[in-house]
Formats: C-alpha cells, structure tokens, sequence
DNA sequence: CCCGTGACGCCAC
DNA sequence: AGTGGCGCCACGG
C-alpha cells in the first residue's frame, strides 16, 4: 500500500475533520495537494468501505449542501448524522460560514 | 482503447 | 436562481 497515494493523502485529510464541522470536496483536495481535484475527493470516498471509521459525511459541497439526491437513504443517513452532531441545516444548506472547518490542526 | 458517468467546482449567461 | 459548458480524472462497460 502506498502511505502517500492520493487516496491515503484524502483519508487523512478527512480523518481530521472534527464532529461538528465539515470541509467541502475542494477544500479537502487542496489540503490533500490536489488542488482542482474535487471529483476525486467524491470518486475516493464513495469507494470506501462500509463499516469505515472515517467521517466521510462531514464533506459536503462547495454550496453548502449534501451531494446525495435528496431523499435518497444515503442523504438521510448524512443528514443525520451531521444533525447529532449538533450541525444545523437552513432548508437543506449548510452555513458554511459557521461550521466549515478551517484546519490548522497538523502537527 | 474509447466512452459515459459522477458523493465536484467555476464561470458565463 | 436555474441552466449549461468545461476542466478534472477515476471507474466500469
């Protein structure tokens, strides 16, 4: 496996995002050293595996919304969980403004 | 190998 | 605010 992939580069990157705030998928690839690779964020996440510890709802998009279709079972289990962890959505959107995370946080 | 698709993002209308 | 086009690129057929 190698521990400098994009993919390991983007789970870290998400792994860092604590309960409460989230990141976009462009912001997460620019902290990755992927800057103009947002899709890939998507591509990346949607790949992992179920039972995976990394918090992949706490990434949204740039417009402050769920990428899911709305409605759908995997929209309502982000919502979900974005909402216990005390995120507030203002008819379906997010403020990023108030719970982006700005990282800042390495070591 | 070519092509459509997509958990994206930007910009122009 | 909605729509459309394009850049990006991993994946699957």
């Amino acid at each position: 496996m190698d521990y400098n992939s994009p993919q390991v580069r983007i789970w870290q990157v998400v792994s860092q995002v604590p309960a409460g705030s989230v990141v976009t998928y462009g912001q997460v690839a620019a902290m990755a050293g992927l800057p103009n690779h947002a899709r890939m964020v998507g591509s990346v996440l949607k790949q992992l595996p179920k039972g995976s510890k990394i918090p992949w709802h706490r990434v949204i998009n740039s417009q402050g919304r769920i990428s899911f279709n709305e409605g759908s079972s995997q929209y309502l289990l982000q919502q979900e969980r974005l909402t216990t962890e005390g995120i507030e959505f203002d008819n379906e959107r997010i403020s990023l403004h108030r719970y982006q995370w700005q990282g800042g946080d390495e070591s």
